[in-house]
DNA sequence: AACTTGCAATTAACATGTTAAATAAAGACG
DNA sequence: CGTCTTTATTTAACATGTTAATTGCAAGTT
């Protein structure tokens, strides 16, 4: 039965990385649904948190975001009053983006039970593989090479 | 320094898996964009293609779908001609899907290109590597408790 | 200075993700 | 048989993903 099919799903990484990445964020999300944030805004208001001040392109390279998305939820934080955007002093194309007080008010506030969700998973899972694991992610995000050869 | 923050980005599984994820997909979205369709519409096609008429719901399970994005795959591959649904015979309730010539065409006119994609993958990052992945995802998915204990 | 090129951010258009609610039909049960 | 509960699918509403086009400004060139 060698006849040329696709591989199974069940070996295909895009896949694989899918399903893995719900497990992971399923419980993360109902934590933050009941904050009134998504997901994505909440990697924007923790990238802002650890780094400080920054730009809306390094922003979205950090939280890995397109610019059309953070465009938009660069809008709705602001709205919510969980940031502050300026212009930039002598590049008038740019933005200086910061968190406000309250954004770092949600981050504490969320922090305890996120850092228990991270726990969880490193006794449930295992912390060698869970080490495991990330390295690997990080490898396969280094490979920097175009498969058009 | 041992304050109170939450881990750095880098270390953050949800985004590791992201960022992978990205890398991986973004050459098989490449070749999918020049035949007009999306990467989840040939994930749908994909497990058509493997386990032949599926109702709606089996679908979303295989590939990974919610119920509400397949809806619309669903109508969108039908206008398309790439699949045909029917009426359940005992349940008027549920739907048969299944893939049609046409779509089996732009499957086989794919694969070629999709297992070259492949090749370079295990190559490129090592298939003792890829199978190690690949077999922590699916333990990390294979983990069914809840955190909320 | 006028022109060109390049960059930062936004907008547009369409597809999907996500949660909640609505529909419709099957099953259970008194 | 009629009612209640469950199940399959769809719809609604809003947020994001994705690619392409656009706008405003910066920088380099002649």
């Amino acid at each position: 039965m060698t006849h040329d099919t696709a591989p199974e799903t069940n070996r295909s990484l895009p896949i694989a990385l899918l399903r893995a990445r719900e497990k992971v964020m399923g419980p993360i999300r109902a934590m933050l649904a009941d904050v009134g944030v998504t997901e994505q805004q909440w990697r924007v208001l923790r990238v802002l948190a650890e780094r400080g001040t920054l730009d809306p392109t390094e922003i979205a390279d950090r939280s890995c975001l397109l610019m059309p998305s953070l465009t938009r939820i660069l809008q709705t934080l602001t709205a919510k009053g969980l940031i502050t955007r300026e212009a930039h002093p002598t590049d008038r194309r740019r933005q200086l983006v910061s968190i406000s007080a309250a954004g770092r008010q949600l981050i504490a506030d969320n922090l305890k039970e996120s850092q228990r969700l991270n726990a969880w998973l490193r006794e449930s899972f295992g912390a060698d593989k869970l080490d495991a694991l990330l390295d690997l992610l990080n490898e396969l995000d280094a490979l920097d090479r175009d498969p058009r050869g």
